[in-house]
DNA sequence: CGTCGGGTTGATAACTTTCAAATTTCGTGG
DNA sequence: CCACGAAATTTGAAAGTTATCAACCCGACG
């Protein structure tokens, strides 16, 4: 499958349609991939080097450490997403891009991204519209942690992450397996993995949904949508392809 | 000073050492601009138009609003920062943009963004990164509310302010003037009024900071630095020019 | 004047963390 | 197939933080 429709294609392909050079463009960055293994940190906060990946297949988070020793995790990567674009500008990396499971990615440098921009301007402006809604997602994200209740947001996040996941093939509206532990969700939603715990508990109570093994499981997806406010509109991905 | 220095030429170049070509193109924009009466919203919601801003003079806000009810103040923007950079290449706005004061803006189409693309690539890595520091800033925002308490956080953010108003010279290590009322900074903050009330007693009590009639004054700057760990890393400021 | 939007304060309730400890799950080697 | 240890999950109780509700103060402004 991931051939000919690689998770890349299948979700900027919901922006725009690409055409078969584009296509090919991709393709020659899927040929020179490399693969990680679970645990390692692709960058680290505060490191010089300037590159960027896209994700072929596996789970990567990226996060910040405070002094303190807690963390925050910005965002969970999936297939088909860029890891480090925001940041090859800048002098140093101001987060961590972490392997979560066995993944596969190639590199991508800054010549490589400017060359793609003069050379193939409509994958150009796809890239663009990619990062745009990655940022679209951080600021969501905020809303959420700033002000929705640990409930709320935990129902808004485990729907996005659905929404995303279908996109590129790896979810239904049933539901979805993904590898987070209570402990990275905690991080990931501003609160402790022992309050996690009681709020996923709760959730799974009240019929919202099951999240267990792994497995991510909507038992009440209107009702979740309710109780989150989930409204995809920052996604961009629900209308037809444009351009 | 603005028509020699714009503040936008001021953020740009602690980047890039902008050339006199590159100049100009700023200062065409620069010479085809509006203003707005404070509370006017730029851009809503769910709108569908697709402009972007620069922002020459005053203070402005990005929301978003929950169906509850309650707002998530994503950030301020002031002078020489873009307005709507992300969103252009959305179907529809995923935020709101209001104007805190009487503000001047230009105009940009997506048409001018892609030109200033192909035709001076040096500006549009510029560019690009501003939206890389904009999309750092947000991620940080996100850390600090995930993270930090009230106390730290309003350290944090008002310490940010400041970092980004010296750089386009509206403030200085005293502090500086700056238009929130504190039902705004607890809405930026993800927290009540009546709370940021107190956490501002407390700031000031303690000799941190006051923050009073518009103005923010820095009582322990290094203080505060330490209260909030706040390290300007993100906002790639620091250094000298590059390239 | 009287109103209105900040700002301020107190009391109480709700939510979330912290600390401490059990219980379960899971991979590994015997 | 079982034992073992490490990691993840679960639970309880107490402490801490923040929100909610209800006033009151105050200066700007018509």
């Amino acid at each position: 499958m991931h051939s000919l429709f690689p998770p890349l294609a299948l979700k900027l392909g919901a922006f725009v349609a690409l055409s078969p050079i584009e296509l090919s463009t991709l393709q020659k960055f899927h040929d020179r991939r490399r693969s990680f293994e679970p645990g390692v940190d692709l960058v680290r906060q505060g490191q010089f080097g300037k590159m960027a990946y896209i994700l072929w297949e596996g789970w990567v988070c990226t996060y910040k450490k405070l002094q303190s020793g807690s963390r925050q995790i910005i965002d969970f990567r999936i297939p088909g997403d860029f890891l480090g674009l925001r940041s090859v500008l800048f002098r140093t990396s101001d987060h961590n891009i972490e392997a979560m499971t066995k993944i596969e990615v190639s590199e991508v440098s800054e010549n490589d991204l400017i060359g793609t921009f003069s050379k193939t301007p409509r994958l150009a402006t796809a890239v663009l519209w990619a990062a745009s809604r990655d940022e679209a997602m951080v600021v969501e994200h905020l809303v959420s942690i700033g002000r929705r209740n640990a409930p709320e947001r935990t129902a808004h996040f485990l729907l996005e992450l659905g929404a995303r996941l279908k996109l590129v093939g790896m979810g239904t509206k049933k539901g979805y397996s993904c590898p987070l532990s209570q402990n990275m969700l905690a991080d990931a939603l501003g609160m402790t993995s022992i309050h996690m715990n009681r709020v996923l508990r709760q959730l799974r109570e009240e019929g919202f949904l099951t999240f267990r093994n792994g497995e991510v499981i909507f038992d009440n997806f209107k009702g979740l949508v309710t109780l989150a406010d989930f409204d995809t509109g920052y996604l961009d991905q629900d209308g037809p392809l444009l351009r």
